[in-house]
DNA sequence: TTGTTGACTCTGA
DNA sequence: CTCAGAGCCAACA
């Protein structure tokens, strides 16, 4: 199996997440499909996202428009603040509107 | 090498 | 609408 290609997965995880613009979100299955990789690898890239990163993880979420940060769920409060910050409105169930904030990575390689 | 776990998503009831 | 199960890929022991 590669070794070596699971380090640019990362990198293109991250690299799709600091293209969103502040005041949108995305979904893991989004990015997912987008480096080609599940949902799952997703999350776990953003999980092993060192502090201090450019990364902001903060505006990803999942495809239930809610949001999410480990189990443990301590974070998801800071992840909350984070995006209010940024200028998002959640529901009454603190749920997005993906709809209205989904972060549409246009053309994937075609154009760019 | 296998087995388990994890910031998920989808389909069915 | 919500709840439950199966599938998914990658990292760690």
């Amino acid at each position: 199996m590669p070794r070596r290609t699971l380090q640019p997965l990362y990198q293109q995880i991250y690299e799709r997440v600091q293209q969103v613009q502040p005041g949108y979100v995305t979904t893991y299955g989004q990015l997912g499909k987008l480096v080609g990789c599940s949902a799952r690898t997703v999350g776990f890239a953003l999980a092993a996202l060192p502090p201090g990163s450019d990364v902001p993880w903060q505006r990803v979420i999942n495809a239930q428009g809610k949001v999410s940060f480990r189990r443990d769920g301590e974070g998801n409060l800071l992840q909350y603040e984070l995006l209010l910050a940024e200028g998002l409105c959640f529901a009454a169930d603190q749920r997005l509107d993906l709809q209205r904030y989904g972060w549409d990575f246009g053309p994937p390689v075609l154009l760019t």
